[in-house]
DNA sequence: GTGAAAGCGCTAACAC
DNA sequence: GTGTTAGCGCTTTCAC
């Protein structure tokens, strides 16, 4: 059978369209009886509301668009932080009847925001969460807020009372994990730095700085390594590292994939983790708990923040940047086997 | 300034409306130089057709749905199957202008069913590629089918001639893997199986039994497992077949993760891989290539299954399903160092 | 409380 | 080649 419509439920419960329209969308001022009789029909013709003459009418959809940056390679390691993204937003959006669109994009491409702009004013999604580091491109997000759609920002390396943005505390987390290695009698904790490009990155290197500063230990250049958050970047720092008389003890990466870089290392020169060698990642991606020893590492709470932002674009709409506070979700460490006392 | 609609341009260029739609739709039949001319009445308004309007007038969307299902689990370890998929389907609608919309659902949810009614009804997305294991439940498949949206199952447990549908070859692949093991000398080659819900990993179980067969070795229910696709079960079956006098010299999980468990134990029992022990896992997710010494495994081509379904809803439309028989996607052993001579 | 009428911005069918 | 006329199925506005 043909699909039912608005009209049809109006003929069948013998009522105008209008009516109807206000029993789907829950609005007031309808008789308790003329209700009854509306959802009665809408169940009877299995009445579903066309969303596009909805979006078309009331000028919004029930889209929620989350745009992020994809590294693009074949499985990025980045997989578990965007699955995460993703969970979060969809935990919002489950509980509110929206829909989740995907929207990756090479960072590198001259035209992202371009396509970002035809995609908000073609799709009109009811709003956008933008994923760092794209959050921290101010061309990018001056291209969506010109389109007048909502937008949150995730992770933004710079925040502004009054405008809303969701982000956690990357400083004071490494600060908690470098005095946690501290602790364990480590005095030679080597770092090693991620992509620049990455805000977030950059924090963590000045928290590890702070946590050696709380701990009365002096920070040296010597100890700090310059990867690009990939794998081979870190065995290449570790092989630095830890191929000299004066090694480190223990190596703190500024994101998991390094840190699993350095425990290969580790495994091929003998170097038992954490025996002899303690490591601290920074995400807490799947392969932490998947690898013996299982790494020690900061997990960051990106399901929530990305929830935190659709629900603040679901339940604001328009106003969402206005008038709300940026909003900081704290991380959490786990300790797990790659970290203990220093040998 | 208000956002410029096909009156605006019709009106600045000086044509109709149809006119207009002609040319930003790439539709023949319009002279050269009045093409010229909207086209720069488009760029001058900088004009975007409204897709709400597009998809009501035209019964259809530029939204293609993937639908898979989702267990939830705190990051759950099936991120990079899921990742592959996205990105499948992804490429298909950027080289289409196409736009993703994602819904993970929960299997053991009594109404998906209806649910997935409710998406297509309402969204009314131009297709659905449906994932495996969702694709080999009849009656999600006939819930959807029955709203007349055009569906492509993706790795289904049975195929039928004129009703297109993309698979992988498992059965197949796994049979290689095991005449691999075989001609590095192994003679005990044990398989821990996955989970019954998944058929594609029962055919890998076939598999095994005729790349035994094919290598001349006989099959042994003592040196089968059963195990649910997770890594502690990848564990605690490596722990039953490790720990008896007669110890396999190799084997071969139906997955990455298991494969990952076997692993584990080895390091914890002391066993070298690959001098002592080869493993071979299922699927070729990132963690294969993240831990030393590196997994040999079996690669899906789940991208590229994910990327024909799409390009065949967005090329075909609602005959996608009729007319194109079944496509089969080779899969592509990975042969890396956790497997070798047999001891 | 309820309904009538006027769009929303396009595409489709057909006339010219 | 190009334009005219109807919708698509809702929401909005405002009258009752």
């Amino acid at each position: 059978m043909p699909k039912a419509t608005i009209d049809d439920v109006a003929k069948l419960a013998g009522v105008s369209i209008k009516t109807v329209s206000r029993v789907v969308n829950r609005e007031p001022n309808v008789r308790e009886s003329t209700r009854k009789r509306v959802e009665k029909a809408v169940a009877q013709l299995n009445y579903r509301p066309n969303q596009s003459a909805r979006n078309l009418a009331s000028h919004r959809s029930k889209l929620i668009g989350l745009v992020y940056d994809d590294p693009a390679a074949y499985e990025s390691p980045s997989s578990g932080y965007i699955i995460r993204l993703q969970q979060g937003v969809l935990r919002a959006c489950k509980e509110n009847n929206y829909e989740l669109l995907i929207h990756p994009c090479d960072m590198r491409d001259k035209d992202v925001s371009k396509q970002l702009r035809d995609l908000v004013e073609q799709v009109r999604p009811a709003g956008i969460v933008l994923a760092a580091p794209l959050s921290n491109l101010p061309g990018i997000v001056r291209a969506i807020e010109s389109t007048g759609t909502p937008l949150v920002r995730l992770s933004p390396g710079t925040t502004r009372r009054g405008k809303y943005s969701v982000s956690t505390n990357d400083r004071d987390f490494s600060a908690e994990m470098t005095r946690h290695l501290a602790s364990l009698g480590h005095t030679k904790i080597a770092f090693i730095k991620g992509n620049p490009a990455h805000k977030a990155v950059g924090h963590r290197f000045l928290g590890y700085r702070d946590g050696l500063e709380q701990s009365g230990l002096e920070f040296s250049e010597r100890l700090v390594a310059q990867g690009d958050n990939s794998i081979r970047s870190g065995e290449e720092c570790a092989n630095k590292l830890l191929t000299r008389k004066d090694r480190p003890t223990a190596i703190f990466a500024a994101n998991d994939d390094m840190a699993a870089g350095i425990m290969r290392v580790a495994v091929r020169l003998g170097i038992d983790v954490p025996g002899e060698l303690s490591v601290a990642g920074c995400d807490d991606i799947a392969l932490t708990r998947q690898i013996y020893p299982a790494m020690t590492t900061i997990r960051q709470p990106l399901a929530a923040m990305a929830e935190h932002a659709a629900l603040a674009l679901i339940r604001n709409g328009a106003n969402t940047s206005r008038d709300l506070d940026p909003e900081v979700i704290p991380a959490e460490l786990k300790i797990r086997e790659s970290t203990g006392p220093a040998p």
